[in-house]
DNA sequence: GTCTATACGCCGATAGAC
DNA sequence: GTCTATCGGCGTATAGAC
């Protein structure tokens, strides 16, 4: 590994490459109005057979972003649930790290928010069943379970809380609210704790 | 144009087939996923040439359904403010709208609420510049007015009312949430307008 | 591992008989 | 207005030289 250190950086940051370029037009014009050309063009590389070296076709760049978007974000709730003994504080700490994605990383939260990972990706689970979403859908239960917040199933708390927050990120992408999301953070977070904590 | 009454009926039939057909396709495989021979096989046409003398191409179909969502939904708008004095009530009439197209219309709501118009249609409006929103924003604007809700910019008032209302509409949709949409009608229209009226 | 060249298929779209 | 037949092109994907 380390005698061929310059030749996986290499490769390895030719694959950052593509995935940077293909995320950055994905969250621009869709994944279906993004050529593979497209995308070669945008990265280093200078035609579409470089890419097959990298990835075995279009759908698995689009389902290699999804796992690093969602791998990334699991990291960061496990680290919100150590660090935050009340699930209060650990929903205040994954919509504090929302809003600072959606000011620092617009591209992917436009994935996250905007894109219909359904359409790209048939046979990909939905979004609300993937690994992060899980572990939010646990905290709205420890929540309920601790007095937190009302007594209601969790996919509705889901709904109201996330529904606000995930709105207002999106209004902010498309420019439909034109401040940063960091404007509206605070303002937001209470709102949408008020829809679900115990009164 | 009397005197074809039954060519033009005939016409106006086939247009509907394809559109219905088409509304369906889209709805459930997304606009990209779906081929004109999809949506002629659908359809009672046997071929994709018949759909070309009905619609100029591909995007012109997808630009005819928008267009009739959009009008009929301005139309009920209309009617509603006309039957609701109060800003409050017309939103509630706006949410009930929403509520029953959701269990009776669903493709539509899913167009609405799921698909990307922009990713279809790059050329058109984005959705909240859309002639019915533009009036919902306006409803916002009379309730600030009149002291019915907070003062705060419609923009949010949007993002927070409806994010609540669409999120929860868009898991009736896909499964998410696994009642109708009715069953959340009542304490999903009070979440929302709990989120924005002067308490 | 990156280029050139090229194959292949699907889909959108057209021409023209009936 | 609907069919048969067919085109053209884009976009994905592969083979093979370097």
């Amino acid at each position: 590994m380390d005698q061929q250190k310059e030749d996986t950086q290499t490769k390895a940051e030719a694959q950052d490459e593509i995935l940077l370029a293909a995320l950055k037009l994905f969250a621009e014009k869709g994944y279906f109005n993004t050529s593979l050309t497209d995308i070669a063009d945008a990265s280093g590389i200078k035609t579409t057979s470089g890419i097959y070296h990298h990835f075995k076709n279009k759908q698995m760049i689009a389902t290699a972003l999804y796992a690093n978007i969602f791998d990334s974000l699991n990291v960061s709730i496990d680290d919100i649930r150590r660090k935050n003994p009340k699930p209060s504080e650990q929903l205040r700490g994954v919509v504090d790290l929302l809003f600072r994605l959606t000011d620092e990383a617009p591209n992917v939260m436009q994935l996250l928010l905007v894109l219909n990972i359904n359409e790209i990706l048939p046979e990909e689970k939905p979004l609300l069943e993937a690994p992060p979403f899980v572990k939010i859908i646990k905290i709205f239960q420890a929540a309920a379970k601790n007095g937190e917040i009302r007594n209601m199933p969790p996919q509705l708390c889901f709904a109201y809380f996330f529904g606000i927050i995930n709105q207002t990120l999106r209004m902010v992408l498309t420019g439909a609210l034109d401040k940063k999301a960091d404007a509206y953070h605070a303002q937001t977070w209470l709102t949408a704790w008020n829809t679900i904590a115990k009164k």
